[in-house]
DNA sequence: GAGAGGTGTTTGCAGAAGCAAGCATATCAT
DNA sequence: ATGATATGCTTGCTTCTGCAAACACCTCTC
């Protein structure tokens, strides 16, 4: 489908314009986007001294089958480069929060595993993250609107970033 | 609605967890929202030399009524903060794409404008940014999904930060 | 079993981002 | 008029972020 179909844009003034409702979902997923992981990141920080994405980390690390997990597999789960999720882990590591292993089978391979006193923040700041996400984003969606953006977003993620065009 | 009820979370193992409808909207939000904006960032600085930002802020310029705004509304339209603004205009100006304009009756405020070569630029930048956005999210999405998406972020952004909770 | 090439992680660096303090100007109360 | 307060923008500082280069180790081939 290629770009400047009369369907899609409309030009005026020599500059385009999406429609409104193109324009709204754009639009819309940056602010919804920003506005969340702002009041995340606020919550968080204040109530538990961890960043979004120390969090992020944090329990992915703890919600890990084996509560261990290879550097380059938790960059995957928490949407972070693999140069911050070390980083995160050297702050992780230096809070007594998260440990590095190494694996035994391949040295080249560092595995992030969760300390005791990690799991115990987790089990904590919990709370806050479950309470944000549902007081700001699904707590004001319908289960079928829930559903729907699962599906929509899947969908999007799974096609990756390349669809060869 | 309380957080921790039977229908929203799960606990296992001293931790809670989303039901499956609930992690993929979450996660695929972000997910979503990083896969783009990389994306459009990555393009538009290869083809064009402007970051997704400094993208943002010309074009909501270029489209405004009369081709110049207030810093602040610069900073709310493009979801940047003011000092963001502020510095992206910085260089802006200095590439000779945009300018400040002093505000004739009251001189606190500064009016951003674009110069007829930041106009231009902003021209054949549109097209690689509807390229991308319509190839990796509304292009995969059906006319009724776009609609759904606006709506409800719609929802969430006027909502606004904090529902008094 | 030695070297070529591949894979997993960390580190150097440079840019992006926002908060809070600072500065300039306007507005309001007296 | 004049000080007190509010508003709009910029600047100083710190943190976050990712890319690419460096590094360490594994594996495969001959």
């Amino acid at each position: 489908m290629a770009v400047g179909e009369s369907t899609v844009l409309r030009t005026e003034g020599g500059l385009k314009y999406f429609p409104p409702e193109r324009e709204a979902a754009w639009f819309g997923l940056l602010a919804a986007h920003a506005e969340l992981t702002r009041g995340l990141d606020a919550a968080l920080s204040a109530r538990h001294g961890l960043s979004l994405s120390a969090y992020e980390v944090l329990s992915r690390l703890a919600h890990a089958p084996g509560v261990r997990l290879r550097m380059s597999e938790l960059a995957a789960r928490s949407q972070l480069s693999l140069s911050r999720v070390s980083r995160v882990t050297d702050v992780l590591e230096d809070r007594g929060l998260a440990a590095r292993k190494s694996c035994p089978t391949d040295s080249r391979v560092v595995h992030a595993t969760v300390t005791d006193e990690g799991r115990a923040l987790v089990g904590v700041a919990q709370d806050t993250f479950f309470e944000v996400i549902e007081e700001r984003f699904l707590g004001r969606l319908s289960c079928e609107e829930v559903g729907l953006l699962g599906s929509i977003f899947g969908r999007l993620v799974a096609a990756g970033p390349q669809p060869r065009a």
